[in-house]
DNA sequence: CTAATAGTGTCTATTAGACAGTATGTT
DNA sequence: AACATACTGTCTAATAGACACTATTAG
């Protein structure tokens, strides 16, 4: 291939030939969690709160009748995050929701037919938007997260069928806090979206800790008990009330409302306030 | 289109046809930080720390003349990591370095040619390695870094040319940590890359608090003084003594090695010991 | 001796963890 | 009345911020 030499960008624009560099497909895949409630027996308790995420049936191939995250190809005149949207919209219902940039995925395996490279997302929602209505493909599942050492089981259950995942965890380097996802046992998820929803669990977790972005999975009014349900279950351990609402007091502010009918002392609902 | 039935995945894989979607280039773009010493006059002080980015000017069309970031295309037989490994060798000489991924990149208009995203990465080195031979285009800046209220200000200096460029932060919701960045006055860097630096210098500065990565901006033996001046100059602070020792007390650990000829105290070299 | 960094002791203010107690609905 | 959650007071432990002091070199 000559070099040629070129006047000015402009010039240089009109002779530009793209085909040049090979190329190949992007697509995006989104973690939605949310945390929905379990009723339990008793009309005293609150309803027990379960982590989700939303999983798609893929009913082609490859790994056809695998379970999925919701995701899909970019298109050449839309950015990744506005691809992100569209395709959430499309294959499960939900827009306007919280949305932000996980990991990008680029292992030359992850897709058998061809070189793919993913950019993930993780989006939360409020459990209320857990009865929108889905595309038929679509279906949430409750998580349970076993961390020990490091190894991570995740138990999938959406009512229906029941399945889990074992990975394990591997600091790519002693000075930082990246890791690497080593699969181990996978039996019902597609592609290497085993490895993506620990990245996103992981990474919510930590986020949790240091960000507002709960009140994505929270209704506009709740109470300080649900508020410390959510956080328990992402942390996935009990919090002590007093520290918890030392912590939240500057996020949240009181309304005038009051949530009762519980079997015991009502409850203030509150708000989320900005900063 | 007609959609065939396939029988098994192997039947689909052989008839799959790759063409079928939009296809883009991907390319690798790397932020190289590392921290050097300035030397001052005074034979007592010790040499200033400066917070500096390996530049490369553009020797063709787009941006003829201008600097950005390290990077280039990624080959299909290549993961994004190995790419952005095998490009930094390529253009800087620099290789087994500490590197991680940042964020991607996939606004429309980002390059003028045609439809690129970009993953951008993180690599530190330690100031020994700035004399190592780069490339010719290469070149090392220093950055001072002048944030105030939303607006960034980062002023750039290689000995020989300086410029600045003003970036304005937003929010993107007020639930989160994750920003907007837009470039208000950039003369002298192609394409996003004004962004991507800041957005770089950003997340260093953050995980700066919760990693141990400074590390890998040091040589194998330092001083605690030495230790302290780097994350000084990245958090753009100054740090009291006893609360930083207290800080990195875990993070180190003592050698029988001692450096002197500073024209007061000699101070013990340290090592990082690893968790 | 002096300027400069090296290194430590300690007081205080703030924050986090823990426990115990009171309050108030529904059935 | 009993249960379950709502909500608060307070003690203590741990941590972070601040200051002051001593130590030790080259020139």
């Amino acid at each position: 291939m000559e070099k040629k030499e070129y006047q000015s960008e402009e010039e240089f624009l009109k002779n530009y030939d793209s085909s040049q560099f090979e190329k190949l497909s992007l697509t995006t895949d989104t973690l939605i969690f949310s945390v929905a409630d379990e009723e339990t027996g008793n009309y005293r308790k609150l309803p027990e709160k379960k982590f989700s995420v939303l999983l798609v049936k893929r009913d082609s191939y490859p790994f056809k009748d695998k379970w999925c995250l919701p995701g899909g190809f970019m298109r050449m005149e839309e950015t990744i995050d506005e691809a992100a949207k569209r395709i959430l919209k499309v294959e499960t219902n939900l827009q306007d929701i919280y949305m932000e940039q996980l990991y990008t995925f680029g292992e030359l395996d992850r897709d058998p037919r061809m070189r793919i490279v993913s950019v993930s997302y993780i989006a939360l929602v409020d459990k209320n938007r857990l009865k929108e209505h889905l595309s038929k493909n679509a279906s949430w599942f409750q998580m349970d997260i076993l961390e020990e050492e490091r190894e991570i089981q995740v138990t999938f259950d959406n009512g229906n069928e029941s399945f889990s995942i074992t990975i394990e965890k591997k600091l790519k380097n002693p000075t930082s806090d990246r890791y690497e996802y080593i699969v181990k046992k996978n039996t019902h998820l597609a592609f290497d979206h085993a490895k993506v929803i620990v990245c996103g669990v992981e990474r919510l977790k930590n986020k949790v800790g240091y960000t507002d972005i709960v009140f994505n999975m929270m209704p506009k009014y709740f109470t300080l008990g649900e508020l410390q349900q959510v956080y328990e279950v992402i942390l996935g351990k009990k919090l002590l009330d007093p520290a918890f609402r030392r912590m939240i007091q500057d996020k949240v502010e009181k309304t005038d409302k009051i949530k009762t009918g519980g079997g015991h002392r009502p409850s203030v609902l509150f708000q989320y306030k900005k900063k």
